[in-house]
DNA sequence: CCTATTAGGTCC
DNA sequence: GACCTAATAGGT
């Protein structure tokens, strides 16, 4: 009989797929109480499917309550759990800053192979036996006791699907014609795409192709004998072990190394006060401020060092991976042999888990290079992060999940007892505010380590107007033939893609637009095609208008493939010219590649986009052409002016890093802005103080916390739109009280992407707390429908 | 009647 | 997301 007051253990869940709530389960019989420890990865039921999902804490419910109606955790994912307390109070955090479930944070911080369900279980007593995670339910409650204790002293395994493509395959079984009824159209539809593809595709692809229904549409054809699914062969992880003796053993022989050149005296200043963050055992944070040459590396290469003597793991993080593989190079330059873990975006979906795995069983420091999204791995006792290149506003936002690495390397430095720093020739204007505000304390590198001075900085005038003609004006394409004449480099930054941005047609002035998205369409030379960036559809050009049914076209702005052929003709021959955009940089290391061979000489000109403009060095070149400089002054975003700025002394920096001395040209429209007075004079400050003061004038950051509430639904479903006026007045009245200003909703700037329309309000308040406390008031209307989606991006980089 | 598709709601 | 269910469209 069951005794009705005893409690009974339960646990609560984070689920890691859709809808991703936290849900509360009973514990399978069997295993001991102490076995279920937070952080433990586990399958659990969930209507009729199996998740996974992460134990987030342990609790009780009684008898008289619910507890009849909770489900069983189906079985645990592994032994002990790969996640710890601290890792889950930092992706609570994360949920909290975003207005999300802690499932959801969990989701977009860890890898794919750890969300996804595959394997089987396979345990070994007398004899192996293996059996489908599905299928543990089923049994009886006897064997699943016995099986629990196999599992406990480790004689039981998931064998996970290997590859990591955890995707199932589609084959095609027959040949046309296929015996369906006529109104079976989602299956023909579903057949006829994997005709054209040879007969095979994967599961994700299909859905894509066939929308909604594909799931039952592929079951009915298994059923008919007309398609065959099959899933890949199975492997075995294995753990990894290391020791912090063995490791300084090895390695601290090469940290000790003394540096192949001494620091200067800023720069030991500074190295000495960081290190004093990192011995204290109290959490700081400091910006160090030099401009480009200053030796910013050399200063976090010792203080990594030092942090690594200590016993403590260090994060060296970059905005972009170029960027991160070189810091990477100068870590082996100066420390050779010395392991380390370098993270980025393009690694394949198995060496990111098996890198997860290593660092978060890691017993010894570690040294992490990469990009910010390495701030979402386990990394045991930090004793550092820097983030060098602070400014760049790719340390914001991310497509699937909206988070500020600034504010995640805050948070992580506060748990672990660490230095925050934050490296910058340009420092973010909210970064520099809060030192004059005295909340962060800075070290400043003024003498460039090089020697070299600064490069001049002029402006060079463009004709007001289209801009149909010369791309270069007459000063820049001397400059860069005299340039080129004397045997030296010169960069041309361009920051656009693509051949033109837009076709305009000059009998009606209609602008050709993606069908899907409703944004004007880039036309690339090489491929014949128009191109749309955001939904990637793409057309053949030469094509009559669709309102006029003319072939005349003027071409919209300028792009780096024109100006590359405008160059070849302006320069003298044989000039050899390289291009650096995400066209050509596509592949992971092709960037890398087309910079080493800039470096070396290979080409005399390179042209690019904002890549070029970071933290390379290349000795040979002395003349820098910002060829549209003002093309982001007037956009939509409150620090398109910053970036701007930003820009163009990240290039100033890049040219004459060498012995010879070096030129700036920013070619601009508009000669009068204040902007371009400052870049002449490479005085960041002065440009911090006038950009601060329109900022307070007209409420903006770092004046106000700004953020913004964006909202889509579907296309088909028209009623969404009268729903926005309600949802704007909601936020409005719990605004007022909250001391919170709403903005909007208005169509976002990109109304239509994908199938979906899409608005936004932007919101203006005091503090965090009031600004989320308006998102969760909308987000609680109770007309919301499940179509309508809410989300909440704190600090937008963008509005777009 | 039968069957494929679609829309909506639920999932501890 | 994945799965159920009930309603509906379109053919046997």
């Amino acid at each position: 009989m069951d005794d009705n007051s005893a409690p009974v253990l339960t646990v609560q869940a984070a689920l890691l797929t859709p809808p991703f709530s936290t849900l509360s389960y009973r514990l399978p019989a069997g295993f001991e109480a102490s076995f279920w420890q937070p952080g433990l990865l586990l399958a659990v039921p969930l209507g009729a499917s199996l998740r996974a999902a992460v134990l987030l804490e342990r609790g009780e419910a009684s008898n008289k309550e619910n507890s009849f109606s909770l489900k069983e955790v189906a079985w645990p994912l592994e032994h002990s759990p790969l996640l710890s307390p601290g890792y889950l109070d930092y992706a609570r955090q994360l949920a909290l800053r975003q207005a999300e479930s802690p499932g959801r944070a969990l989701a977009a911080m860890l890898p794919a192979g750890l969300r996804a369900l595959k394997g089987r279980l396979r345990f070994y007593a007398e004899k192996a036996q293996e059996l489908e995670l599905r299928s543990i339910s089923g049994l009886e409650a006897e064997e699943r006791g016995l099986l629990a204790a196999l599992w406990q002293q480790g004689q039981g395994v998931l064998a996970r699907a290997g590859a990591h493509t955890t995707e199932e395959e589609w084959l095609l079984l027959a040949p046309p014609p296929w015996p369906l009824r006529p109104a079976a159209l989602k299956q023909r539809a579903a057949l006829e795409f994997l005709s054209a593809r040879g007969g095979r595709a994967g599961r994700r692809q299909l859905c894509a192709a066939l929308g909604r229904g594909c799931a039952a549409a592929l079951n009915a054809l298994r059923q008919k004998g007309l398609l065959a699914c099959r899933r890949e062969s199975i492997t075995e992880d294995g753990p990894t072990t290391g020791g912090t003796e063995a490791w300084l053993q090895s390695y601290g022989s090469a940290l000790c190394a003394p540096p192949p050149f001494s620091l200067n005296a800023e720069q030991k200043a500074a190295l000495d006060d960081f290190q004093a963050v990192t011995l204290s055992g109290q959490a700081a944070s400091r910006l160090l401020y030099g401009v480009t040459g200053s030796g910013k590396t050399a200063v976090y290469l010792e203080l990594a060092a030092r942090c690594l003597l200590q016993g403590r793991s260090v994060l060296l993080l970059a905005p972009e991976v170029a960027l991160a593989q070189k810091l990477k190079g100068d870590v082996e330059a100066r420390f050779p042999g010395l392991p380390v873990y370098f993270y980025h975006g393009s690694l394949s979906p198995a060496r990111r888990e098996a890198l997860f795995r290593e660092l978060a069983r890691a017993s010894s420091p570690a040294l992490v290079v990469g990009v910010r999204s390495a701030l979402f791995l386990r990394v045991n006792n930090i004793g550092a992060i820097v983030l060098d290149e602070e400014h760049d506003a790719s340390f914001r936002q991310d497509e699937r999940f909206n988070y500020n690495a600034k504010d995640l390397a805050w948070f992580l430095t506060r748990q672990h007892r660490a230095l925050l720093l934050l490296g910058s020739a340009t420092p973010d204007i909210k970064t520099f505010y809060a030192v004059e505000q005295g909340r962060l304390k800075m070290q400043t590198l003024q003498e460039r380590a090089g020697g070299g001075d600064l490069p001049e900085v002029a402006l060079s005038i463009l004709p007001r107007g289209p801009a149909d003609r010369d791309i270069l004006t007459e000063e820049s394409a001397l400059a860069l033939s005299d340039c080129v004449q004397r045997g030296e480099q010169a960069v041309i930054l361009l920051n656009r893609r693509g051949f033109v941005p837009c076709m305009y047609c000059l009998e009606c002035g209609l602008v050709l637009r993606c069908p899907n998205c409703a944004i004007a369409l880039a036309y690339h030379k090489a491929r014949e095609r128009l191109l749309c960036h955001y939904c990637g559809h793409s057309s053949p050009f030469p094509l009559p208008c669709p309102a006029c049914k003319n072939l005349r076209y003027l071409p919209l702005g300028e792009g780096t493939e024109k100006l590359e052929e405008q160059l070849r003709a302006a320069l003298p021959a044989g000039a050899r010219v390289l291009r650096l955009d995400r066209d050509s940089a596509g592949r992971p290391g092709a960037a890398e590649a087309i910079l080493r061979s800039f470096s070396r000489g290979e080409a005399e000109v390179l042209v690019g986009t904002q890549m070029l403009s970071k933290g390379h060095h290349f000795p040979g070149v002395t003349l820098c052409v910002a060829a549209n400089g003002d093309l982001g002054l007037n956009m939509l975003n409150y620090n398109a002016t910053e970036r701007v700025f930003q820009l163009i002394m990240q290039a100033a920096g890049r040219s004459g890093r060498g012995e010879k001395p070096g030129r700036v040209i920013i070619q601009s429209r508009s000669p009068d802005h204040y902007c371009w007075e400052y870049a002449r004079r490479h005085d960041y400050e002065g440009f911090y103080r006038e950009e601060l003061e329109k900022r307070r004038r007209s409420a903006y950051p770092p004046f106000v916390r700004l953020a913004l509430v964006r909202v889509s639904f579907p296309l088909s479903w028209p009623q969404g739109e009268s729903l926005l006026p309600l949802l704007g007045e909601k936020m409005r009245a719990a605004g007022s009280s909250l001391g919170v200003r709403v903005l909007g909703p208005a169509p976002s700037p990109h109304p239509l992407r994908g199938r979906a329309r899409r608005f936004h309000c932007l919101l203006k308040g005091k503090d965090w707390e009031s600004v989320r406390g308006v998102y969760s008031a909308a987000s609680a209307l109770p007309q919301l429908s499940s179509r309508l989606r809410l989300s909440l991006d704190i600090d937008p980089a963008d509005l777009d």
